[in-house]
DNA sequence: CATGAATGAGAATTCATTCAT
DNA sequence: TATGAATGAATTCTCATTCAT
């Protein structure tokens, strides 16, 4: 049912584009009738949308794989991006309709459904909060942090995915990424812990 | 002429968005014929790769206002950024058709036609070139350090434009911003210079 | 359904010409939308190959009364194109669209479905062929014979509906065609057949 | 000038097609804009017109090759429809408008023009005439023997040109097409001529 | 002689959507 | 739940032609 549509849906994203990606090309490729989608989502949007709420289901798992892996806070937040990178590359179409595309944001926008993205982006913020916490971090604004993280492996991703780096030879690309990432972790190096947060501040990291 | 066209189909992206922008409704606005379009521009991506020209040259202008200012490379360097975001805040449309929209994407590839972009690219290149030779910047993969900059800078812009930031209280947001570009900046502070160039290098940042 | 748009279409081809004939046309012609084509007819040239299709069955209904009539091999071979050019000049739009348009052609090679002509062709090779076998034609190259036939009458058929035969005065020129026919059966004279086939050698025709 | 225009409108006809070839192309194609063809021709189906009319005098050209060789009557009947399919199948695009296209005999009947194909129509009428009168033809309807020869190579070269003959293998269709010409020349075969020749009209033919 | 500018008409096609059944 | 039929609106684009300059 709802199923079947959303994996159609992304199945013609990626083989013809998503401007090709219409409800008639939809319903046949599941052999139903343009009609029979109205009874499982109001709108072409609203396919767009579980689909976007899909892939944070996914990009969800992938980014709780950090937690209980014995990581240190250091190693959480520098693991973080990456994941959120490595999601970004695997699975571009995901991406685009989560963190690029227009209609996706009005139909958010005009459910008033934030939720969906918000989980992430709080997760990241609590990375980022626990970080400073534990000395992982300078301390400063948690929004800022959060956010100057984000948006730079955003910028990067969305280059990408949205042919922004074809002056970069396409065999370079994941190291200049690569090696970008490790510039952008280099802005917020490990640190002293202001305040020893819960008695955590071990002697580890003592030499930065 | 073609400047009538393109003005009016950046009002049209404005005040009725991308996908209404039809060719039907720029001659409307104009006053002429669908096809009189036709005689200055080839096609609809036509357009769309003026403006984008245009953007591109007006981003130009505003980045070129570094040169001459008697600015150290530290205060190019951080400028640029600043520059590039208020360009991004300030011409969202213009941004959009530039760093995000696909079919311009597609139509430089089509063209074949780097160059536009290229020029951009490079000045960011060769100010972070600079930066490191002063010692404004520490040393490393210069094609990095720029995606870096770039992606971080974009980051910011492109999920602010295609808004995915509403989490974020809106008046709240130019201060994340700035402050987000901060902790970018910090990944990249200065340096003594490996090797002091004009005399420069000073006592300066020693702690660091 | 159908039915109505091919006939419709038809309508249009007599009335206003093939040129004229768009899918507009025939949509208003039968009060429908144009996207309503859509749901019976894929393409604009699927409408004239379905006429096409027609066209054929009604011209092989017309021929096959030739079977069963007790016949004479001979009589079956001279009847043959005197059929075929009945239903050209009685039905100048299907022939044309069977025999002359380029479209038809471009659409049959598209789809490689040859099988509609090739139908009818098969047939009057049969009709060939037998009339050899029974000495109602001198023996030879089936192929060539049967494409001598066929091009003699559709010289006659296509010369007269794409108008090249104006001068020949109009009430003149169905006794020029039958004429030109009987010289063209006198090519292929009843012969002695090689090996008597069901003893039918008569006598008759010794003096040719 | 003209014949410029019209060279570029055969390349067109050759390289993309009819209907590809449209007033802005041909303009195109000489440099000039589409205004400028209206100096030398008041329509476009004027430069059909005049295409044709080259045509015309390319097979006229080709058939007067005939006179003065020294032939007999008998040569020059058989090489008539020999030099005629040469034609068509050495200019097929030429051959199309001038025999076979719609828009062009529109304009013949437009303009009231016969004169032009009448030429070579009496050409071959004057051939079968003569042909006649030396006993190299029955004797008989002269129109209807000339129509019956034209229509015969007519309808192979259109059944040809027009793509109905994909059921022959492409490699043995100058085989069938000559064999197929020689069942028409059978059709009317030499005679004894009833008056030798320059002392006319007597018994001869008793046996028919 | 030729341009440049523009018209007006029309082309095929595609789409999201609706709704009675 | 699903279909089949249809709408209505729009899309890009192409064309022959005209005409003042």
């Amino acid at each position: 049912m709802r199923e079947r549509i959303c994996s159609a849906a992304m199945d013609l994203f990626l083989r013809e584009g998503f401007e090709r990606t219409s409800i008639r090309r939809i319903a046949a490729a599941i052999g139903y009738t343009p009609g029979a989608i109205y009874s499982y989502f109001g709108d072409k949007d609203d396919i767009l949308y579980a689909i976007h709420e899909q892939g944070f289901a996914r990009l969800g798992l992938l980014l709780h794989t950090l937690d209980g892996g014995g990581l240190s806070a250091r190693e959480r937040f520098e693991r973080l991006g990456e994941l959120y990178l490595r999601f970004a590359f695997e699975n571009p179409q995901y991406y685009d309709l989560m963190f690029i595309k227009d209609r996706t944001a009005k139909k958010i926008e005009e459910l008033g459904q934030w939720d969906v993205g918000l989980d992430t982006y709080d997760f990241v913020r609590a990375v980022v909060r626990e970080s400073m916490r534990d000395g992982a971090l300078p301390t400063g604004d948690v929004e800022a942090a959060t956010f100057a993280l984000w948006a730079s492996v955003h910028g990067m991703a969305s280059l990408v995915i949205r042919s922004r780096c074809k002056m970069i030879p396409p065999d370079a690309l994941s190291t200049v990424v690569a090696e970008a990432y490790r510039w952008t972790m280099r802005a917020m190096p490990a640190q002293e812990p202001a305040h020893p947060p819960r008695a955590r501040g071990r002697v580890r990291r003592s030499g930065r």
